[in-house]
RNA sequence: AGGCGGAUAGCUCAGUUGGUAGAGCGCCUCCUUUACACGGAGGAUGUCGUCGGUUCGAGCCCGGCUCCGCCUACCA
């Protein structure tokens, strides 16, 4: 089967041969056929073989919300993991990448809640258990599809191994997760202030909580009168400045600064409240009063405020709550009861407008915390709630970075890391929602006592009564994403998949979750399991509209990937566009659209999407995805597709094949050069994904394929196959152009998959071609090829280098005197050169038919000084120098313009010999700039210098 | 307020340990040559934000400033 060529039995269709197929790569004719094979095969999986040595290489995804559409930001999530995995795969690892999705508490029950709202119901009308279950339903409906988008972007993710942070399985580990950290203490519940949700009803963790600056803020003066009560018969005010007047309702006490001496006479005194029966001390307190702000008085609201609770406590303030959960004001808020927070706030500057104690007010600019889900404006308040002791959890998560266990790439981005755990506050994991892993604490209604238990518990554990009832409450979404690198892997169970594949590799994974997630998985990692989850975490940036952006439906920017791929009118863009955006936005939402894509998008295909998304830096926090990049990279994969054509055109009937390695003793310089070359692609490639610059080892691909590939190796390889030629060079130069462009396919499947390997289907080659053992009795595919290396695909040859990059230096001098005196393709010219430089002149001599067909002229060869008095010995020559060469056209010359062309590259060329020269002329560089520098200098200016005085010498002569 | 990042060709961005500035797109000229017009050949385009310092030498290192973006905290 060793010269079988034809694609193995239930592959797509690969008959056909490629140099019989259209000039123009259509990706919607193979990508999905691919995706179906390889997943139909089973290509994906991993081997979960503890018997199996290859090392092991693990991605986790981070898992989708369920509520999710495939945006951008996923596709550029995707691509990289999954280059990652692919190259791994191939690189003879036993690659798993988990997929999986995340329930996503809030967010999904919102959306779930919304469709109920239009059904004209709630959920506390359907109830706890049916509200569950609707939303399981939905899940089943709609959750999936993002997964099948995920498919069409050429995850290659193992999909037996699909986890979801809500399934039971993950259940068990998350209840193990949370007894275990009660058992250690480091689970609490109390009473506490949180950030309150009056729209949702739950309460926020910090990092779910946003701070928006809105500058239409006030700040308001009113005065407490003093209270004269107390006997000494005092009268008079404090003024105090607040931003929220209804949180005066709560008020509980008046501060000062102890050292203030305005309000010296004050100590100890008590103010009165105008609306409700209480009379409220004044107290000292230098941490919560700055004097220099404004009245140098601050009314405390011990309920309803972060600062003005941490005074209450301080001073064993009563904290009065005036708020109901839906933020309506309750009983304390007296004759204000029942208005919403807002109302309040106007009524209650209006009454005390009315009694004459409103001082006036003050534009100010102030950040107001938003709700992350719902976008209402979050109300402090005092509630109690589950929270995780974090210090004891972050510790180890900051050694681990420190001490290089746990790499985070790019490296900027470890000093934001160790500055949240360094400041780390307690995590609040409950949440008042439906949705979500139920809190395994059990609340007995005969003693009071919270029994918290892996298994439902049938009596209370500390009086044994019966009477329990299981806490209301779920957890935070991001508890169980927490636990994700091992759950999904089996534990709290010891399973072969957990022994082979824990520690992960890497966790890609953009900036924006870093605290929400990763950080939390370093501890969590760190503490169940006893090693960091993952050895380095990758952080990408954000990928944002044509204008930097963010993608939001209001603004009408959103690029979905599957219009990318897929092709879409304008027409079926703007419908998108305005279907998405908020009612009355509409007009706005198709801006956008009209401005940069007032054509629509082309099917650009898979794989010029993902190498778009590959070709932007990590560095860079922002990714502004340009279409006009798609479609050259587009543009990439015909070409590629179209490189494949000739070669295989060239291949046909030949018995040529691809055999994993390059020809022995390759002779031809072209084909020498080619292979040197390869290899100094394929070193950069690989150091670009071992590294993680993917935009580094795309490009250096790129150029490879389009630069030297293309523009120069199929070039020179035309008159080596020319038809009556030399036999043997031909079939040198047909084996190294088959080994080259199937090289070549490996080493970009793993960023363009698709192409790749429609390509390498049709390319004739051995069986069993870089087959990992494990993988033999598998469909033959790209998928296990493997990973090409300098080493066994390339041959170095630094002379072939040096030899053609003087030949390209020739030719293309050649090309610009063709260019400028705008000769026709078909007008032949005599080249006349001679050489200063030995080995470029044999160089010349030896490639001179190659030179001669690719220059587009004869050469001949003549003594220098013929062409250092050109106008003496040929009638209107132009004259061409490189660097060692130099060269005489004859005949062809319009003086005008040859002059032009001579003065343009004088101009340069002065430019640069000035510099150097200025340079050689400073002793000081001579004396302390290192000797090779110093005579590379010197080398450059006398090749300049030469060169400069012969393009002299031929304006002279014009 | 503190922290971080950015400022390089018309646009979007690369630029490895300091040693003569790069790519893609766009622009100009020519070319329907048997892989490709989603192409080929050639060409034009930069005070590397600004001021100062270190150095023989700075896009790169150090400091100040200006503008932009992000993050964290808080402003009664």
């Amino acid at each position: 089967m060793s010269d079988d060529q034809s694609p193995p039995s239930g592959s797509p269709d690969s008959a056909q041969p490629l140099s019989a197929l259209p000039t123009t790569y259509a990706p919607s004719a193979c990508e999905q056929r691919w995706y179906a094979f390889w997943e139909e095969h089973g290509l994906f999986e991993a081997s979960g073989d503890e018997a199996d040595p290859r090392p092991t290489y693990t991605l986790a995804i981070p898992p989708p919300n369920v509520t999710g559409t495939l945006h951008m930001g996923h596709a550029c999530r995707v691509t990289f993991e999954d280059v990652l995995t692919r190259y791994h795969r191939m690189a003879g690892y036993d690659a798993l990448w988990v997929p999986g999705m995340d329930h996503a508490g809030i967010a999904t029950q919102v959306v779930v809640e919304r469709l109920l709202a239009r059904e004209g119901t709630d959920r506390h009308a359907l109830g706890r258990d049916a509200f569950v279950e609707r939303v399981w339903k939905w899940k089943a409906e709609s959750g999936g599809a993002i997964l099948k988008q995920l498919r069409r972007l050429g995850a290659s993710c193992d999909w037996s191994r699909e986890h979801f942070t809500l399934e039971p399985e993950l259940n068990r580990a998350v209840r193990e997760a949370f007894v275990r950290l009660h058992e250690e203490g480091l689970i609490y519940r109390g009473p506490r202030l949180v950030n309150w949700d009056v729209k949702t009803q739950t309460v926020l963790s910090n990092l779910e909580v946003e701070n928006e600056e809105r500058d239409n803020g006030e700040l308001f003066d009113f005065a407490y009168p003093i209270d004269g009560e107390d006997g000494a018969g005092e009268s008079g005010e404090v003024v105090v400045s607040t931003t929220r007047p209804e949180t005066m309702l709560g008020d509980t006490a008046v501060a000062i600064h102890p050292d203030d001496e305005r309000y010296t006479h004050l100590h100890g005194k008590f103010v009165r409240h105008p609306f409700v029966d209480r009379r409220i001390p004044i107290i000292c307190d230098a941490k919560l009063v700055d004097p220099e702000f404004g009245t140098g008085v601050v009314k405390v609201t011990p309920a309803h405020d972060p600062n003005d609770f941490a005074t209450g406590k301080r001073h064993g303030l009563p904290e009065i709550t005036v708020f109901h959960l839906d933020g309506t004001m309750n009983g304390e808020a007296g004759e204000f009861e029942g208005l919403e927070r807002f109302q309040a706030r106007k009524a209650v500057k209006q009454r005390l407008g009315e009694l004459g104690l409103a001082r006036g007010s003050k534009k100010h600019t102030l950040t107001v915390p938003i709700s992350q889900r719902s976008g209402t404006i979050v109300e402090p308040m005092i509630s109690t709630q589950w929270f995780v002791k974090m210090e004891p959890l972050a510790k180890p998560a900051i050694d681990a970075v420190e001490d290089g266990t746990l790499q985070i790439l790019p490296k900027e981005w470890e000093k934001t890391y160790f500055h949240w755990l360094r400041n780390i506050q307690d995590w609040c994991i409950s949440r008042q929602l439906w949705w979500g892993h139920p809190i395994p604490a059990w609340h007995c209604g005969a003693c009071a006592h919270i029994t918290v238990s892996r298994e439902d518990p049938a009596a209370c554990e500390s009086c044994g009564a019966d009477a329990l009832t299981q806490d209301e409450d779920v957890l935070d979404t991001w508890f169980s994403s927490g636990l994700w690198p091992f759950s999904t892997l089996g534990w709290p169970d010891e399973t072969p998949d957990l022994r082979r594949y824990y520690p992960t590799q890497d966790m890609e994974t953009g900036y924006d979750i870093l605290f929400f997630w990763v950080a939390r998985m370093v501890m969590m990692g760190l503490h169940f399991m006893g090693e960091v989850p993952f050895k380095r975490v990758l952080l990408a940036g954000l990928v944002t509209d044509e204008d930097g952006k963010k993608m939001s439906k209001t603004k009408g920017n959103v690029v979905d990937p599957m219009d990318v791929i897929d092709g879409a009118t304008l027409e079926a863009l703007l419908a998108k566009a305005t279907a998405a955006a908020p009612l009355g936005k509409e007009a706005q939402a198709g801006k956008y659209v009209r401005k940069h894509y007032p054509e629509g998008f082309a099917e650009y295909g898979t794989d010029a999407l993902r190498m778009t998304l590959l070709s932007y830096s990590p560095q860079s926090m922002r990714i502004k995805l340009s279409i006009k990049r798609v479609e050259g990279y587009r543009n990439f994969a015909n070409k590629l597709w179209n490189a494949a054509r000739y070669a295989l055109m060239n291949l046909e009937g030949t018995g040529a094949q691809a055999t994993g390695a390059p020809p022995e003793e390759p002779k031809a310089l072209p084909n020498r050069w080619i292979l040197a070359r390869l290899g100094k692609a394929l070193d950069a490639a690989t150091k670009g994904i071992e590294d993680y610059r993917l935009d580094d080892a795309s490009r250096a691909l790129y150029s490879f394929v389009w630069d030297e590939f293309c523009d120069w190796y199929l070039e020179l390889s035309k008159p080596m196959l020319a038809e009556g030629g030399d036999a043997a060079l031909a079939q040198e130069t047909r084996a190294t152009l088959v080994h080259v462009l199937e090289a070549i396919l490996r080493a970009l499947h793993p960023m363009m998959p698709f192409v790749t390997e429609e390509i390498w289907s049709r390319v004739p080659k051995r069986d069993a071609l870089g087959v990992h053992p494990h993988d033999a009795g598998k469909p033959r595919s790209l998928i296990f090829a493997r990973f090409p290396t300098a080493a066994v695909d390339a041959r170095e040859d630094a002379a072939a280098e040096a030899d053609v990059a003087t030949l390209q230096a020739f030719v293309s001098a050649a090309r610009t005197v063709r260019a400028e005196h705008d000769l026709p393709r078909a007008r032949r010219i005599e080249i006349c050169w001679a050489g200063d430089d030995e080995t470029k002149a044999a160089v010349l001599r030896r490639e001179e038919s190659l030179v001669a067909a690719l220059a587009g002229g004869a050469l001949r060869e003549v003594p220098g000084a013929q062409i250092d008095a050109a106008a003496d010995h040929f009638s209107h020559a132009a004259v061409f120098v490189t660097d060692g060469l130099r060269a005489a056209v004859p005949d062809v010359i319009d003086p005008a313009k040859e002059r032009e062309r001579l003065n343009r590259e004088l101009k340069k060329l002065g430019k640069e010999l000035d510099a150097l020269e200025k340079k050689l002329a400073n002793p000081k560089f001579v004396e302390r700039a290192p000797a090779e520098v110093v005579e590379k200098s010197r080398g450059d200016a006398a090749s300049l210098g030469e060169r400069k005085a012969q393009l002299e010498a031929a304006l002279a002569q014009l």
